[in-house]
DNA sequence: ACCTGCGTCCGACGAAAGAATGATGTGGCG
DNA sequence: CGCCACATCATTCTTTCGTCGGACGCAGGT
């Protein structure tokens, strides 16, 4: 299910010469300025030569990523204004799909750990994690592997249902992506043809492409599958 | 904002005289059935000539309703089988407004408690509580008022936008409702019109009335909006 | 070089949604 | 009794939705 596994390739740095002294590119995208602070600082002891941007919100993340092209990796974390969630992780890995991401999160629930890495993330860093865990971490990552923490377990969990969407929703375009993120905002076809800058007929193409994928019948429906893969059914505690 | 306070009147019981001798009439509303007979039990040594009715899932309990008329209290658990959160709430407090409706529930989450009362509520009880305070909280709503947790902030908590759509919500009728919550299935009009066996044109009356209601434009942004207060916007702590 | 698949794009057409107006019956309440 | 809220239904009209068929460009494979 998991298109992850061969990303080293794109950053021309081959998939073995990970060191301290490589000129990486990282992006760090989280919301509160003394986290983001402290995360750039600790990468930057582990790789001497890194460049480091920072987004604070994910509008900049996403012009950030446009702009400087390929990056080696963005340091995601889920809570940021403007992401519901899941929904920008699922944005980021069809809008830049070359782009390995790790999730970083005070969240430590398992399903959100498997959710993310479902949706293509090629690790979930803790945020109470240790200096030289987190140096672990992204070596692998740089690799083109994968991390996540040693003691959760990722196996089972998922209900069929869920799995079964997520599935679904991987299967869909960078644009239908998009065009489902703004269905779930209530927008109409004409609204999101602008947004695009293409026709309403374009729109609705893509529309009707993103109902078969997901196997529903009307936008509607549609929206609320979104919704669902953000909740997780919200998973209860006991009771 | 809450129509809930003269509740007791239709009792024909009067507002004072709640006593153990009195015919009382409960719904336990639980899909554990060791959970729903321990509460059974529980009810039985508070008031010893009571009747005690036992609904497993949503439509038991609704089908119970029609059947016995207005009964003094339901105590209802918030997840059972068929019931997305606080809709089935907002659903039986449109239903039957006449009969007072205690949530049990295992979360014991400020945010939840306070948004079970918004919704209608005339008491919450944790899981967790002791006989003896049960029986007060329960002596409380049957007396007419209402009854929370005595420790728990339920002042401030629901930001602005939350909770000016639970005001929305709570002036739908019960009608109404019930075509929110189809529409939140993904429902065609044709579809509703005929599960509630009433023409398409009434159906487009209600959805109408719906979105002007709740301040939308769309029936997909209504279902956003009623979806948004199940999960409260996720508020997560910290992080 | 060719062909095939995929993603994006588009226009046309039938179906559904939503607004507007008006009408009827019912039940509660002063 | 009149008033009002609620539910019901019809009709008309405009807008929006969703499907169908088809176009183009671009990759990978033979």
């Amino acid at each position: 299910m998991n298109q992850r596994a061969i990303t080293g390739i794109e950053t021309g740095e081959g998939l073995l010469a990970v060191d301290a002294s490589t000129h990486y590119r990282f992006v760090v995208a989280d919301d509160h300025p003394l986290f983001r602070g402290a995360l750039k600082e600790s990468i930057h002891n582990l790789f001497k030569s890194a460049e480091i941007f920072e987004a604070g919100g994910f509008d900049d993340l996403q012009t950030l990523l446009e702009r400087e092209g390929d990056v080696d990796l963005v340091l995601l974390d889920l809570t940021m204004p403007g992401v519901r969630g899941f929904s920008g992780l699922l944005y980021l890995r069809a809008q830049f799909p070359g782009v390995p991401v790790v999730v970083v999160s005070a969240n430590e629930e398992p399903g959100v750990i498997r959710r993310c890495m479902e949706f293509g993330a090629s690790g979930f860093l803790p945020k109470t994690l240790g200096v030289e865990t987190m140096r672990t971490a992204i070596r692998s990552v740089l690799e083109g592997g994968v991390w996540t923490p040693p003691d959760v377990d990722l196996s089972g969990g998922a209900d069929e249902a869920t799995r079964d969407l997520v599935n679904r929703l991987s299967t869909l375009t960078p644009q239908q992506v998009r065009v489902l993120m703004m269905l779930s905002e209530g927008l109409l076809n004409k609204q999101i043809a602008f947004e695009l800058k293409v026709s309403e007929a374009t729109v609705k193409a893509h529309v009707s492409a993103i109902l078969q994928k997901l196997g529903v019948e009307s936008r509607t429906q549609a929206v609320i599958a979104a919704s669902k893969i953000e909740t997780g059914q919200w998973p209860r505690p006991a009771n």
